[in-house]
DNA sequence: CAGTTTATGTAGCGTTCGCTACATGGGTTG
DNA sequence: CAACCCATGTAGCGAACGCTACATAAACTG
């Protein structure tokens, strides 16, 4: 059992065996191009360089490739929202949401809010994987802000939970054209 | 011009002479049940005891056609949380938002609830008309706010846009299983 | 080396998709 | 009544869909 000796040597040229790890962080890039509720097998094995028939050997069937893929999408999500904001303690809540806020807005981070509402919506109605990603990304997030908010704020606890339902009404809000709505919800909140 | 004169009588056996109207509540009841991302065609026109050559022939096509069904249900959604609702003036920003979450929550506005996140994301990817219908539903839920507003609140215009801002990050945390965080945020704020 | 497993290519199956061409019957209009 | 239009039925087209059957070369295993 312990004997992880006979590794298959790289050849030469190219074809480089492919594996569910090579290939999700090309399936996740054509995603986040082109979404992910129209996407189909043969447009998604085009763009990892492979075929339907190797998609469906590599992952078993569609729904599970989606459910990983999703899952791989919210982790870059997190990890990549992470490394943007930083780890330092914020002075004042305003300012912790601000930061996230300022973060969410980035251009590089708007193909995958873009995903991220379709996640929604299939947590919504129950496609397997979906739920548990976002929960868990929520839960990171959360994770996160009870962190990073201020020292001495008196409740970090519910306070962080309070800034995450802000954080989501406003960012809803925002990709339906509605911004407005939520700034100036925050401003009249003292955010 | 001025003459309406000519209609057609009414045939005494059923074949009662479809059109975009008489279709537009039987779709919506399809799309309440089975999705709005998976519709296709021909379950739908048989939701509505007709073909897809009609659905075509009445809509142009498949686009137009979801367009005014998003439209149609976002439509229905704001009359009915309205119904439900009433339009008491609420004592405490706390009971105005408490009314509309559990509104919301009523067993009957979930199909809604589902299909609404549906339209979210494709507002968010541009789907045409989603982010028309989604902009129409959270001014109307906004004007709706703002006339329930206690009377005495300092600030009703913000006050409304801060609630409204609430309430869809609750609604959205609810939808991935995450409504205690919500539940735990809003208590924190007194709310 | 012989046998087995693994990764892959090639074809194609059956279904569903959005949409169109064509026919037609019945009401409207001159 | 003749001509016309409007609503509808029937058939089907070409494309895309998810997935499978079959073959096979390369790599690993004993």
């Amino acid at each position: 059992m312990a004997e992880g000796k006979h590794k298959r040597r790289a050849s030469v040229l190219a074809k480089p065996r492919m594996s569910r790890d090579s290939l999700l962080p090309l399936l996740a890039k054509h995603v986040l191009k082109n979404g992910l509720q129209g996407a189909s097998l043969r447009p998604l094995a085009k763009a990892a360089g492979t075929s339907d028939r190797m998609l469906i050997y590599h992952f078993g069937n569609k729904q599970k490739l989606l459910a990983d893929l999703v899952g791989y999408l919210t982790d870059q999500y997190a990890a990549s929202l992470d490394a943007t904001i930083g780890n330092r303690r914020a002075v004042t809540r305003k300012a912790c949401l601000a930061r996230i806020l300022s973060a969410s807005r980035k251009p590089s981070m708007q193909p995958f809010m873009v995903v991220w509402w379709e996640i929604v919506a299939g947590a919504a109605r129950g496609t397997p994987g979906y739920r548990d990603a976002a929960q868990r990304v929520m839960t990171q997030l959360l994770d996160w802000l009870e962190n990073e908010m201020p020292a001495d704020d008196p409740d970090p606890h519910g306070g962080a939970r309070y800034l995450l339902t802000l954080i989501e009404g406003s960012q809803m809000l925002a990709v339906v054209g509605q911004q407005g709505i939520a700034q100036d919800g925050l401003a009249a909140a003292g955010l």
